[in-house]
RNA sequence: GCCCGCGUAGCUCAAUGGAUAGAGCACUUGACUUCGGAUCAAGUGGUUGCGAGUUCGAAUCUUGCCGCGGGCGCCA
């Protein structure tokens, strides 16, 4: 936050090492300084200045040059204004800020922009973030869970970095599976419906796994079996056929399905905190993306091999010239006519950027699709789409289970609903034995937030393309780097400021500050940059590291510093609004993950 | 066979090509008679899978191996 300020000095380098004779284009880039309990920033930019000599053809020793250099710039810089000093170090220029000056600065922005602190400079690219892809007629389970959190933090990153965001996800409402589930629901258990919205969902997907189970070939099977679950294939493929044809009656009973599915992942995405702007349906895509089959074929793009009895397909490889295989043969339409995956999301790009006037396009879906994207980012490209450029496949590892992969065909999976109800009820048992006093209500709120929060950071603290393996003290772990020692930070600091009765308008740090209160500070200063890198980069994580690290700095402060009874009046008023500014930024942060920064705990 | 990802402390994971590779858990030892102990401080623990290359500088980039996971024309 202090760019101004350091261009300037960047400039002063520049007019330094042009004095010398040295040009040097490259921006100059810097960074904290490394040294605990003083508040700094310090470039390389010697360093790449000795480099550039070097490869000139002059003989110079890289390392001492550049220290020669950063010497001459410590000198040529002086005292300048804002700083208490600067150093060569090695070859790195350091410069250290007038703490006095600059904390206030940092404060008093945390505080006076409030929720705002930290946004981003508006930009002009739109940015649609696509996540929450269910199937529907199933049940919502852990891993979509971490699709969901890993978009959902994604798009409120970007939104308030400055780019304009359109929150969309994709459900998949027909397909093989759906078929499967409403073939047994028909046979078998026509006329019923648990009460419940989530205990309807979960029970389809008892259903799913049953049926499933029922049409597999198994080893060993008589005739008679062999027969019966042929006949029950036919039956479930002349459904498939039925809902193409528009079947009134199988028209019907997919759209109760398909909506006691909905009703769930609706009730979900609030106890998330995820308000979708635009939902695309894969029923709905499919008509549409059969036109643009026809027109990839008319431009040449595809070959139509339907003739001689074969698909439609985009031989991507021979088109871009490759000679090893990379994006291979696709295909975008089955021999019968019918449409595919690709053929779908090519039809939803098209109208992301035509009607909705995407400009990046992110697509949060799990690894295993990789290839699936780079063909159809590949074909979208070919076919003119500049926004191609654009598009990004955010991948994320599985979550599997410590005894392997989770299948919803066969039932086995961890239900998000029962990990949130699990996590519920085990800070209720915290909160019994560390605050009792608590009022129920209270209780019930603190739960809610604390025990989802632990779920969210836990998803959102490893690297999105890392498996996760699910284990329940894992995931719902409430020590050490977890959400709940953040949000503890929070109500610390949220109690302070209560029993000091409010905070100041205004205060002085021109006092002795310990290390603690300048590493805390100093983190805060940092929020904004943290905020902008996580958002091109799109990573998340980055925000829930610093979150962690903010919520530490704040704990050391915590203990080695009194604010309400500080040694003097000064510092005590300086020391409010730093607590102030502190838990101003670590609610923005955790707002930006998803988690909610309770007031009490 | 080809493509993608991963390999860092006993375990789980961080680290815009930069300064002494950092946290948590576990283990060991301490903390003002609390501005809320869901806390803090300190200690033990490393050939960043292996080898070569690029660079002033590599966990990071290139390349060859080894190991793990995923994917590869009519599933999604």
């Amino acid at each position: 936050m202090f760019d101004d300020d350091l261009n300037s000095l960047s400039e002063s380098i520049k007019k330094i090492f042009a004095d010398q004779g040295l040009h040097f284009a490259d921006e100059i880039k810097w960074t904290p300084t490394p040294f605990a309990g003083q508040w700094g920033m310090g470039t390389n930019a010697c360093f790449q200045a000795a480099a550039a000599e070097a490869r000139s053809g002059k003989k110079v020793n890289v390392p001492a040059r550049a220290a020669e250099l950063a010497q001459s710039v410590a000198n040529g810089l002086g005292a300048p204004p804002g700083f208490s000093r600067v150093a060569a170090d090695k070859a790195y220029v350091n410069v250290y800020f007038d703490t006095p000056s600059y904390a206030r600065r940092v404060v008093n922005a945390a505080i006076g922009e409030g929720a705002n602190f930290g946004r981003g400079w508006p930009k002009s690219e739109r940015v649609m973030v696509e996540y929450a892809q269910p199937n529907t007629h199933h049940s919502f389970h852990i891993g979509h869970a971490r699709n969901a959190v890993l978009g959902e933090s994604l798009a409120r990153l970007v939104e308030f970095a400055g780019f304009p965001t359109v929150r969309a996800s994709y459900p998949g409402d027909i397909g093989l599976g759906v078929i499967t589930v409403m073939w047994a629901y028909d046979k078998f258990y026509k006329g019923q419906e648990p009460q419940g919205v989530h205990e309807r969902g979960q029970w389809m997907l008892k259903v799913y796994a049953e049926a499933t189970a029922m049409l597999e070939k198994k080893e060993n099977e008589s005739p008679e079996e062999a027969a019966r679950r042929e006949g029950y294939e036919t039956e479930r493929r002349e459904m498939y056929r039925k809902w193409d044809a528009g079947h009134s009656e199988v028209r019907e009973l997919w759209r109760v399905t398909r909506q006691w599915s909905l009703d769930e992942l609706d009730e979900i995405l609030r106890m998330l905190g995820v308000k979708i702007d635009v939902f695309f349906f894969e029923s709905e895509v499919d008509e549409p993306s059969k036109a643009i089959v026809n027109e990839l074929i008319a431009r040449g793009i595809a070959a139509d091999e339907r003739p001689t009895g074969g698909p439609v397909i985009v031989k991507i490889d021979e088109e871009l010239g490759l000679k090893k295989e990379k994006y291979r043969t696709a295909v975008i339409l089955r021999s019968d006519g019918t449409t595919l995956y690709l053929t779908k999301d090519l039809a939803l790009a098209k109208q992301k950027f035509e009607q909705y006037h995407v400009d990046r396009s992110v697509y949060v879906v799990d690894v295993r699709q990789s290839l699936h994207f780079q063909q159809a980012f590949k074909i979208l490209e070919l076919w003119g789409f500049p926004q191609a450029a654009k598009c990004h496949h955010l991948a994320y590892g599985f979550v599997t289970l410590p005894e392997g992969t989770m299948s919803s065909r066969r039932g086995t999976v961890v239900l998000f609903k029962d990990v949130a109800d699990e996590a519920y009820r085990r800070v209720q048992s915290v909160i019994a034995e560390k605050n009792p006093t608590l009022s129920p209500e209270q209780r019930d709120d603190v739960s809610r937030k604390v025990g989802l929060g632990a779920l969210t950071y836990a998803l959102l603290s490893v690297d999105n393309n890392r498996d996760i393996v699910f284990e329940w003290d894992a995931a719902l772990n409430f020590d050490g780097r977890a959400a709940p020692y953040i949000q503890n930070a929070h109500v610390r600091a949220n109690s302070i400021i209560r029993k000091a009765g409010g905070i100041p308008e205004s205060a002085s740090f021109d006092y002795s500050l310990d290390a603690a209160e300048i590493a805390l500070i100093d983190l805060i200063s940092r929020f904004p940059d943290t905020v902008q890198q996580a958002a091109l980069e799109y990573k998340p994580l980055h925000l829930a590291t610093y979150v962690y690290d903010l919520a530490k700095a704040f704990h050391s402060f915590y203990h080695v510093a009194d604010v309400i009874q500080a040694e003097t009046a000064q510092i005590r008023e300086a020391r409010l609004r730093l607590v102030a500014a502190a838990k101003q930024t670590l609610g923005n942060a955790l707002r930006l993950l998803a988690i909610e920064a309770p007031e009490v705990m």
